[in-house]
DNA sequence: TAGATTGTTAATCGATTAACAATC
DNA sequence: TAGATTGTTAATCGATTAACAATC
């Protein structure tokens, strides 16, 4: 008799994570409660919206009170999926994906980086922080012997497509595709999250050129 | 009597990023003609929703051909406003820092990167590319002799908020921020987009759960 | 209790999509 | 011309927000 989850919409996710992620700060500053309007004022959202968002983790507040940080945290997490820890890979280990292997943040909310990979032979061997690079082509029998839950996907737009199939056939159901161009995924079931920097400066321009007519 | 500028909403604005991204790999392949159905399929969308995004370029294609890839490329970059170069400063050179500065993406897009700042006196004068890292305290009068458009903000937490401040007071009307906390701009005018990438890998990992259900 | 804030409904707003006349 | 694809309208769909009863 669990309660089926509801649907949750890709902006709420979102959301919820940026949720998640002030709550993280305002624990770490020793408060313990907080209020929708709070949460709202922070992010530059309606308060509504924030109840409307809190409401789909089936945690409630106290009316009159409001919410504990502590819960909200612990029910965001259950449901993004982060109360445990994902193991992910890095294919492409160029100048992108050497960075993405030091970034703090991915340890932080419980992703843990446990191979790197590459095709280009003078790499393999060497290290990527506490990690020795493997061959690309050692991946399908790497995630045979490991438990991968996502892969990080940072190398050249025209290897993209191949080595996407390459991660399925490994059995990985998720791909954060920093590869600067749109890849299709075989298996319906296989989920391909698209990150693009430059992409992100174009809006950022976008929305500072108006002011400048 | 120029023509106003339809109002683009964000998603537009998103999706045309991609469809550029996509001309731009069309246009390196040689095809100089594309339609709306093919680009929708590419990025996994709707064709009327290709063309409806398209239509607020004010550049149209041609009944039963479709569009000239070249002048979908100008028009959109027009539109996104980098169909010139911007200058930008990076501030906070650490891990991820020092990894974006090296990111090629940005400079494909017209992004030139031609400043980097931090406070930690140990870096300063060591250098990042071809950039010699200033002092945090430099930026203003380095903002007024040169013309910088956009800021990459990728500094701890803690700090965050008070270099967005010093970074508004040096004129710079935009924000890409990296720093894993809401910051709150103190002129209206200021633009900041928030990128995060833990937050890119939370939105996969949701994705992915249900699946395992 | 009185004051405050939640949880939720109903109204509004905006974005997506189907459909098709226009036209290359 | 016949076939194909755009540009755009109208319908649908979904997301946001205002408002307020419930209740701590």
């Amino acid at each position: 008799m669990t309660k089926p989850r509801p649907k949750i919409s890709k902006a709420t996710v979102t959301r919820l994570a940026f949720y998640l992620r002030e709550l993280q700060q305002m624990q770490r500053s020793g408060l313990a409660n907080i209020q929708s309007k709070a949460i709202a004022e922070r992010l530059g959202l309606n308060d509504s919206q924030v109840r409307r968002d809190i409401s789909c983790l089936g945690t409630v507040g106290q009316r009159g009170v409001g919410y504990r940080v502590q819960e909200l945290i612990e029910s965001i997490q259950r449901v993004l999926g982060t109360d445990r820890t994902w193991n992910v890979i890095l294919v492409g280990v160029g100048n992108l994906g050497r960075a993405l292997s030091g970034y703090r943040g991915f340890e932080q909310q419980g992703f843990h980086l446990v191979g790197a990979f590459d095709s280009d032979s003078k790499k393999i061997g060497t290290s990527i922080g506490s990690l020795e690079i493997q061959r690309l082509d050692d991946l399908s029998s790497f995630c045979q012997s490991h438990q991968i839950d996502l892969a990080i996907l940072a190398v050249p737009a025209d290897a993209a497509q191949g080595v996407v199939r390459e991660i399925e056939n490994a059995g990985i159901p998720g791909i954060l595709n920093f590869a600067p161009i749109a890849v299709q995924a075989t298996s319906k079931r296989t989920i391909i999250q698209e990150v693009d920097l430059a992409i992100e400066l174009q809006r950022l321009a976008f929305g500072v050129v108006p002011k400048a007519q």
